[in-house]
Parts: C-alpha cells; structure tokens; sequence
DNA sequence: TTGACGCATTAACAGTGTTAACTACTTTTG
DNA sequence: CAAAAGTAGTTAACACTGTTAATGCGTCAA
C-alpha cells in the first residue's frame, strides 16, 4: 500500500496547495477579484485541474470558510473551562469579535458572504454555524438555569445576542460605522460597544 | 429655453429608465448576476450607453442604494411625532427591522454590500447613513436626558443598538440564522428577537 | 455651409467561471 | 507480455463580464 498512500498523500498535498494559494489570494485581494486563473497559476497548475479537487469557486471558498470556523473554534473551547456561564458568556463574546477584528476577511467568508453558502444550501445544514451556535445556547441555558440570566426562550436569546455582537462586526467588515461615528472613537469602538452590551446584561432586572 | 428643457427632461428620463431596470434586474437576480449588458438589454441601449450616465457598475448601484434610502426615510420620518422618545426608538427599531424583512435585497443594498461604499470612498462621506444614525443618536440622546435609558456615550449606545438591530437583520438577510436556528421558530425570529430587546431595554438597572 | 458638440453606437480588450476533448502515464486484466 | 481501463493533467473553447476607444449621426451656433 506504499505506493497507494504516497498517490493519496501527494493528491491530499495539492489540495492543500489549492487551499493555501486560495487563501492567500482571497486575503490580500479579496473573494471577487479572485479569480480561479490567479490561484492555478500560483500553484503552477493548469486552471482545470483545480476542478478535479473542487466542484466549483464556491466549494473551494467554502473550505476555507470550514478552516476559518476551525480557527475560530480552537479559540472557543478553552473557555469551557470557564465555570460561570456569565464569565463565560462575556469571555465568548469578547473572542468571537476580537476574531472578527484580526481576521475581518475570514470573518466577512464565515457570516456575510453568500458564495459559502451556496455549498451549505446542497447540504442542506450548516454544521460549522450549528456548532459554534449550540455553544453559545449551552451557555445561555445554564446562564438562565442558575438565573444569572433573565429567563426567556433560550434560542431567541441566544440570536439576539449573536446578532447583536456580528451585527457591530457585520458594520465594521463592511464599513459602515466609521463613516458615521466621531474619529476619535474609532479605536476601540467595537470594544466599547461590547462592554456596554456586557453591562446591560449585567444590570437587567429579573 | 423650451428645446433644452424637453433634452435635459429626455436625458433625465433615461437615467430614471436605467435605474429602473437596474432595480428590477437586481431585486430578481441579485447584484452579482445583474450585468451591464441585461441592463442595458433591458431598456434596449446599448451597453456603452450606461456609462454615458453612470461612472462605472457601482454607481448605478450606489444611485440604488440611495433610492432605498430615501424610501427607508420615508418610514422613519412620521416617528418624529412619537413624543416619548423611549417609545420613538421603540418603533424606530420595528420599522427598520420590518424594512429588511420586506426588502432584504435593497437592505443589503444598503448596509452589506461593498459596491455601493466604493463611489462612498470617493465622496468620502456617507450622507445617508449618517442621515438615519443622527436621528438614532437624537432619540438616544434624548432619551438618556429624560431619564429613560440608561446614561452612557451617546454615540456607542446608538452603534450598540443599531448593531444589534442590523446584526439580527443580516444573519437573515445573508442566509445564516435559519440554518441554525429550529424551524418552528423561523416565522417571528426577528420580531422575537426584537421585542427580547426591548424588554431588555426596559427592564435595565438605572 | 462649416464646424463643433452631444448622444449613441460598434468593435474590441482583457478578463471571468466552466466544460469538452485530448494527451500522457500508470495500473489492472486477459 | 500486450491490451484495456483508469488516472491526472493539459489545451482549446464557450459564453459571459466590465470597460474603453474609435466612430457615426443628427442638431445646434457661427
């Protein structure tokens, strides 16, 4: 089987090529002015042969988009350690936009972008968001359960409060609050708004 | 000064004629799948035609974008009469939300897609953002004066509740809520979502 | 009448994602 | 061992895309 596996690793390391060339582009250039030609041609491959790895374009920023979710996973799950699931909750918070901050591009292919989507739609379910979001409703059920949290349906809790950290992330990927916002708040807007949105939850009434 | 009249009202014409199929083509397609040629098919001109009247494809979708804006405005404009400002951001909160629900595509027009900012670099202010974000900041501000809400920077209080708002929006808009979220929920999640705020909003610890 | 100007056109460029057809080369099979 | 089958990659082509340059045509002013 040596030569079997060699065959195997050496297709797997292609792919991976695809992948890291794939990344590289999209990160500096970004997804629309990455073209399928632009990455053959880094790997110094002929653009077709990319089709025999990968469906289409899509598939392959959807790889990426699965890496990026791994990325953003690994710095998840140290924080299960955290026993307070208010503690928790924050300190979630607080990593998922410190990620959309370091990586916005990555992010932009994680929550905004359609094209990944596009793949997730044949699949029919989407099990890089499902995980990440089922951490957080873990963490609201026992924020809510050891009524640290005000009591609700813990879904719709869980995606206000989702949307409420990407949403200040969404605005800031794609440029939308520093061209309404003072200069002088830019710096750490986005750390701000956060903290203000911590110490609401703190200070909800029962 | 009959002549020049009839051409500037002719020339006029045909800038409303080009958005209008642009609108047409982009709410059935979406931007990406919208071409210059289909636009210009469309209205039966010539593709070079358009460039006559608009800079470049972002142009025309920034034009686009502004249209939506107005008609967001519009929305938004008789909650001025709503005296308590509590109540005034309340309904300020509902109409932009519903807008999005009703016209996803002229909402990521507007506050997701990076075309229309292109021509915003150029002019390097976003006049209509900063339009719809005065009138939060004014709400929030006078509600703070009023005691309603809770003291804080006016200006990160209004980006936290326009992000949670818009981020809620953009997770449907872009398809990654109802891929995670259970069905039995999908009908109300945003109104649901929504109202949780406000309660939130209502029940904060001065 | 001539020249200028405005509006619209055709033709073309350089690029895109994607598919079909083809070439080597390796492996399996009769 | 030779023929057939399968694999991995290629070239060429299709039908598009946004955009620009060069050109025609009709209307106005001198």
């Amino acid at each position: 089987m040596g030569i079997a596996a060699r065959k195997a690793k050496e297709k797997e390391d292609l792919r991976r090529a695809i992948l890291d060339a794939a990344r590289a582009l999209f990160l500096q250039h970004g997804y629309e002015r990455t073209s399928i030609r632009m990455i053959s041609q880094r790997i110094a491959y002929s653009p077709t042969t990319l089709y025999l790895y990968f469906k289409d374009k899509d598939a392959i920023f959807h790889a990426l988009h699965s890496e990026a979710f791994q990325l953003l996973g690994g710095r998840l799950a140290p924080l299960a350690h955290v026993a307070d699931p208010m503690e928790r909750l924050f300190a979630m918070g607080r990593v998922y936009l410190h990620f959309a901050l370091e990586h916005p591009e990555l992010y932009d292919l994680m929550f905004i972008m359609e094209a990944p989507m596009c793949v997730v739609d044949e699949m029919h379910i989407w099990e890089e968001g499902d995980n990440v979001f089922r951490v957080l409703t873990a963490t609201v059920g026992e924020a809510m359960k050891q009524k640290k949290l005000r009591k609700g349906d813990v879904e719709i809790t869980s995606f206000l409060i989702w949307g409420t950290v990407h949403g200040m992330a969404a605005l800031h990927v794609r440029d939308r609050c520093f061209k309404v916002i003072s200069p002088e708040k830019h710096e750490h807007l986005l750390e701000d708004g956060l903290d203000l949105f911590i110490s609401w939850l703190k200070g909800l009434k029962p």
